[in-house]
DNA sequence: TTGACCAGTGTTTTT
DNA sequence: CACTGGTCAA
């Protein structure tokens, strides 16, 4: 199945039942690390160090050892990484890690929402305080948050234009990481700004638990709540779980922090396994102290590291180690391999991102020529913008690629449409949903009559739907009554099957919703081409494909036989909580093109990188703070250290952006790698750059001085870095600017860093932030 | 109520 | 550029 499984032969000799086979082949460190008994573990374990291994092997060990299979909690991030795991646990240990007396291996989100469906109804800890959660509740995807968020926005009486949604949506998220609910969050706010964000936050809370729905954060919040504050419920879980294990520890958050280290509370065997160097998941709360401080959280821990690569050859683990050198906050290892020095790290300067492109897909190519698969070559980038270029330049070279992008299916209108009708009907409170489908397909019912009908919801204080029900009553004219009446008719009557008819029902119900709804049709005549409504017709049915195919969990074995309500909350959680690498099926002859967070985890016998620009890679978003820029460094490092045997890095001396060419700076990732085993070339010949525009006035602060023109190209040592360099015109202490993010300020310092200048700004609702005068995009507002 | 058109806007990464 | 939210006329 897996790809690492192929590259793992002597999985196959391991004799299923004896505990000495869990040992086979291993290092006398991996060994250590699999043959730890009680107590806590921390496996440091460097990228193709045979950390997935470990992790399996340990489980089967524990198995041998005599700790009953279903005992055993196994913790990732994603699906495929639970999948996975699930198949090796599975060869190794033949039938005892399968089905119900086998181990739970399973995401934190997805684990979070069995134990709050299964507890969260007996539990008041599961709920916001005052009354349980119901165990029918929607799962939120980011979208659908947006719109509930937007929601509170303007029911607090806020201006949606001051108050973007994802600007309040990372504030309330932040707190809700703290586990703090709304009114703790309230209770915690210290200024203006955090104030406001409460209230919204108080607001988006009242909506969401009337809607009887969570977001992916509540999933984890409100788990870790009900496990920190439910004792009962605590205690049973914890005599439970014998043995807890965690994978990729460095990008846990503090609730799932909270989440692992209640439930191996009791009997202390916590096992992680982690690479503080390949956290990269800062931005969505992982917390590096997690698994930098994991002795401080659990004193006499066993820490074993795995710093042999055996993965990669030299001199491709040589330029990692390089790079990630860089970083201040780290735990240093050794990373070394004994496969020889191998081929060396390939540069490349090229025009612009065509001929990046171009240059990728031409390697490719010969690289496939000379004999090199196809699924074994992966083109990574910072974002999922820069595939479509490289998707382009492969499909007319007729070089087959598949792009990882998981959620991109169901970020279809037509499937989302699908899906609020299914959630709807799962769940009669969820307006989002409702509102969402309620006139698709067009059946006459407007925005006025939902208004109005909304408002008579709230005055009766009953639910849209049931609100629906009374809209005679509301003074709507007849004709739209009657197409009311033909939607609730429909919602209703799918849903009086699902406690009565059998979980095995569900691909015939779907499809039978489906169709009833008249979504496919409506979705092929809404289309501008023949293929493209065919293509969504195709899609509305394959959402009853998937559910037809869908296989509920191994359930309690005491409980009643699933239901076709089970079924649908089941196959609606499966379907919110896909992720982009979940897609990535390397046994297709295809070329596979993602993002650097989607390689997480993954190796290939050649990786390409491309975009190695300032802005691009490090994102221009992270420049304003050191932790952010390592952080992307971070994430480089992830991306180098996929790579087996061949790896290509590009970079653009021009590149398209929002529809524009702009001139780019040179990553200054690229010269920190530099070094041997490294090889740089420059193949931009400035054909292609007529239509170059000069960076922004923005850009172009600090930044050694290309605006006369008089250098079409900067010199390859990255520029922004090194060279004479002046301040721009009016920036001293005093000067009022604005920044994009946090508004008006006033510079209060200015304080040399390195080769670059700081500048303390006092943001009058904000706060004093620090932020790098060459990256900050400052706009002079007024002198001083 | 609908659909068409416009203007503005924002741009990372994802469970 | 691509998308969304909003406005306006029929």
């Amino acid at each position: 199945m897996s790809d690492l499984l192929l590259h793992l032969p002597r999985l196959a000799r391991v004799e299923p039942d004896s505990l000495s086979a869990c040992f086979d082949g291993l290092t006398p460190q991996q060994r250590a690390a699999v043959e730890h008994g009680a107590g806590p573990l921390l496996v440091l374990a460097g990228p193709g160090s045979g950390k997935t291994r470990v992790i399996t092997r340990r489980i089967a060990a524990r198995i041998a050892q005599g700790v009953p299979a279903w005992t055993i909690l196994a913790l990732t991030f994603s699906n495929k990484a639970a999948r996975e795991m699930r198949t090796r646990v599975e060869s190794l240990c033949g039938s005892r890690a399968t089905g119900r007396g086998g181990p739970t291996i399973s995401t934190f989100h997805a684990f979070s929402a069995q134990l709050l469906r299964r507890f969260g109804g007996s539990s008041l800890a599961a709920g916001l305080g005052t009354a349980p959660l119901r165990d029918d509740f929607s799962i939120l995807d980011a979208d659908d948050a947006a719109t509930a968020l937007r929601q509170a926005i303007s029911d607090s009486g806020l201006d949606p234009k001051q108050w973007r949604a994802s600007t309040v949506a990372s504030h309330i998220s932040r707190a809700k990481n703290q586990l703090w609910i709304a009114a703790e969050h309230a209770a915690n706010a210290s200024d203006f700004l955090e104030r406001t964000v409460a209230k919204v936050h108080a607001a988006y809370e009242r909506e969401t638990a009337r809607q009887n729905a969570l977001d992916f954060d509540d999933l984890l919040t409100r788990c870790a709540r009900m496990l920190r504050d439910d004792v009962e419920l605590r205690a049973e879980l914890q005599q439970r779980y014998v043995e807890v294990l965690v994978d990729e520890y460095q990008d846990t958050n503090h609730s799932q922090f909270v989440i692992a280290s209640l439930l191996a509370q009791q009997h202390r065997n916590i096992c992680v396994v982690g690479d503080p160097d390949q956290s990269i998941y800062g931005w969505r709360g992982a917390d590096l102290s997690n698994i930098l401080e994991f002795e401080k959280h659990f004193p006499r821990a066993a820490i074993v590291p795995l710093g042999e690569n055996f993965r990669s050859t030299g001199h491709i683990v040589a330029t990692a180690a390089r790079l990630i050198l860089h970083n201040g906050k780290r735990r240093h290892k050794e990373l070394h391999t004994s496969l020889g020095d191998g081929a060396t790290v390939e540069v490349v300067r090229l025009d612009n991102e065509i001929a990046e492109a171009e240059r990728v897909a031409q390697t490719i190519e010969r690289q496939h020529a000379e004999g090199m698969p196809l699924r074994e070559m992966a083109v990574l980038m910072r974002m999922n913008a820069l595939t479509r270029v490289v998707e382009d330049s492969l499909r007319r070279r007729n070089i087959p690629c598949v792009i990882a992008r998981g959620t991109a299916f169901f970020e279809r209108r037509e499937v989302r449409d699908a899906l609020a009708y299914l959630r709807l009907i799962a769940n009669p409170l969820d307006e989002v949903s409702l509102q969402r489908i309620v006139n698709v397909p067009a059946r006459g019912i407007g925005g006025t009559t939902m208004q109005r009908i909304g408002n008579a919801a709230v005055l009766r204080r009953i639910s849209l739907l049931d609100a629906m029900q009374q809209a005679r009553s509301l003074g709507i004219t007849e004709r739209t009554a009657k197409a009311i009446d033909g939607f609730v008719a429909l919602v209703v009557r799918a849903r009086s099957e699902l406690d009565v008819k059998p979980a095995a029902n569900l691909g015939g119900f779907v499809s039978r919703v489906l169709l009833e709804t008249g979504l496919g049709r409506a979705a092929a005549a809404s289309a501008e081409t023949e293929e493209e409504g065919a293509e969504r017709e195709a899609n509305v049915t394959e959402v009853a494909n998937a559910a037809a195919l869908h296989e509920m969990p191994e359930g309690d074995p005491s409980a009643a036989p699933p239901t076709l309500g089970d079924a649908l909350r089941s196959f609606l959680q499966s379907v919110a909580l896909v992720a982009d690498a979940d897609a990535i099926d390397p046994e297709k002859g295809a070329v596979t093109l993602m993002t650097l967070h989607a390689s997480k985890g993954l190796e290939f016998d050649s990786i390409f990188i491309i975009g190695l620009e300032e802005g691009l890679l490090p994102h221009a978003r992270s420049l304003g703070s050191p932790d952010e820029v390592e952080e992307e460094r971070r994430l480089l490092y992830v991306g180098i250290t996929r790579a087996r045997r061949h790896l290509l890095l590009t970079t653009c001396a021009a590149r398209t952006v929002r529809g524009l060419q702009e001139r780019t700076i040179e990553s200054g990732f690229l010269r920190e790698i530099a070094g041997e085993g490294v090889v740089s070339s420059d193949e931009a010949d400035g054909v292609g750059q007529m239509r170059v525009r000069e960076p922004s006035v923005m850009r172009r602060f600090g930044s050694a001085g290309s605006e006369s023109g008089a250098a079409p190209r900067p010199a390859l040592p990255a520029a922004g870095v090194g060279g004479s360099r002046q301040m721009p015109a009016g920036i001293r202490v005093g000067t009022v600017v604005r920044h994009a993010q946090f508004g008006v300020g006033r510079i209060t310092a200015l304080l040399p860093r390195g080769s670059m200048t700081s500048v303390e700004v006092d943001f009058r609702p904000g706060g004093r932030r620090t932020l790098v005068l060459e990256y900050a995009r400052l706009e002079i507002v007024a002198g001083s």
